[in-house]
DNA sequence: CATGAATGAGAATTCATTCAT
DNA sequence: TATGAATGAATTCTCATTCAT
């Protein structure tokens, strides 16, 4: 059996990703949940951070699933690779994670400061500085190029959804990644 | 003195985002705007409609703009170019625009339906098919080439708001089309 | 028909002196004055702000009542006696509203400040300013000389309410009356 | 090391005289008092017990102090004297305690019944009943009497906490009794 | 068109109390 | 005795929307 923390967690992934953060009361989510009303606000003191501890722990997950695909004697271009496949590839399998997401991001609840303290973020930094150090990469901001490769994910992701004959095409997704990785590349 | 709607518009544009719209109530928005509270339902019969008409205004608002700033004899580099940087200087001149934007297209209010119906998504998309149809962009759907290059110019907005130092740089500037460019161009 | 806010302050009147007003839900109050729930945080923002216009209520229409039985010739005693006698009716025949403030005053909402602002006890001090200047009182502040008279009505109601047959024994008033006098005059 | 019950009403006594008992969850007195949550209630069955036992405790600590200030040959008058300058003196050093105590006697718990089971109010009450005997005191009802000199003790301390430089003042407090001794002697 | 009082269904949060351990 | 997670009813306050004027 799942603890009562878990259990609301999982409950507000799926009520989010339905109707976002606004529209769903934490007494749907609760009920959803199976506990008590009371019990949401034991372990996540107010609604906000219920959606901020949401967000972590999706970072969190995308990161340990990003880390395990990496492999030690790849090229720079080829982590990249793996980088950007492990996104997309966990974005698509977690649908309800990758909209919540969406909507934390583009919300007031976002800031650039929450997003770099998380790991995942930094470790896609700092592949970006060696990037830019071997003159691969294009003489920019290292936050920004992390940024492009972000969005260009997301973008992505979205038309896989929407156009599912494709999702296990590596041919396409091979196409999808040159226009990201022209993009970044010198 | 402007008209009630205009007023509330205008009055709407700040507050949302300010605060976004979920957290902005209509009673705000009418006393923002200096009218009654009940007139607002006479303009807008929903307050979804009033989120819906200022997305369309605005995107009406930045194709006038956009649609001026291109010449006839330019290449297909210079219309791309011109629409990217008109898009990214109309946006960062219309902060409270854009971050209104940017959180509709996020939000469950909106839907790549919605999207393409706007006749300024019509042109660029009628631009990327001339690209792939002269063999400059890569051989992709036309309305994902679009959406990368709405996505790079948002991470751009973005970015020049946070360092706004670069913000009359051209040759900075130049450098991100390059990106955007590079991402889709063969 | 009386207006919502009056109906409003009517029915918190009746409940607050029934049950105190930290037992007294908001609901209850506009169920009672049969008004909608919402219309009570239209004329009083917050619950604090309903109790705190109870109070300054209650001490205008005590401060009316009080001017009313004054006559211009009185003597100083008799001016007094005028004061505490008013006081002493006027809370015996306003039950709810006597019980309202002794709650109130000993309750975190009250302080001396807001005791101050209100013309009735500013009339009272003046009064009790006179009484020193005519080296009749006591020689010690005035205020305290207010606070004292006012403990000393406050006990005089409990008792007449807990004993009624002497609410209509003059006799035994007018010795009620002594106590008071004894304790302030010199 | 205290045990849990008095640590309880310890931290009770702090929290109800800061913000009052309504204002205070008993789950903050559990924290304060470095109890936990559900212990609370193994000594006190309900939050009104705890109230009421806090009362009590009161009582009992007060006639302790005031009873160990009497000596036997005083005279009426000076018995007197002593138990009023108690009163005043232990309310004044044990201000959450004088706090507690307002609030709890003008609030929906308390009754005049419940005052009188006190052997505090019997023994002033036998007190005053031996002033009307010996004709010292006026011929009224020997509660009325205790009460009075309560609320004049209440508006007394309240006062001296306000005025500071006034409580180590004999001459000072002496004016403050003879207002007292006047309203109620003969 | 315009006002703004009025509605009432929620919404987030609180809290005394219980109870399995 | 002691813990602290769990309950769920209750509470204040919000807000889109309506409607009499």
């Amino acid at each position: 059996m799942l603890d009562k923390r878990t259990k609301l967690m999982n409950a507000a992934k799926v009520l989010f990703s339905e109707n976002g953060f606004y529209a769903t009361p934490t007494a749907k989510i609760a009920k959803e949940a199976g506990v008590s009303n009371g019990i949401l606000f034991h372990y996540f003191p107010t609604k906000a951070d219920l959606i901020h501890a949401m967000y972590y722990d999706i970072k969190d997950r995308i990161f340990i699933y990003s880390v395990s695909q990496i492999y030690k004697e790849a090229t720079l271009k080829e982590s990249i690779y793996t980088l950007w496949l492990a996104a997309v590839e966990w974005n698509l399998e977690n649908a309800e994670d990758f909209e919540f997401t969406l909507q934390f991001e583009n919300s007031p609840y976002f800031s650039t400061e929450i997003e770099k303290k998380h790991k995942y973020v930094q470790m896609s930094i700092e592949l970006a500085e060696q990037g830019r150090i071997q003159n691969v990469f294009k003489d920019i901001n290292t936050l920004l190029l992390f940024q492009i490769m972000s969005r260009l994910v997301e973008t992505n992701v979205k038309f896989l959804k929407h156009n599912p004959t494709f999702q296990n095409d590596v041919e396409f997704k091979n196409k999808l990644f040159e226009i990201a990785w022209d993009a970044i590349k010198k």
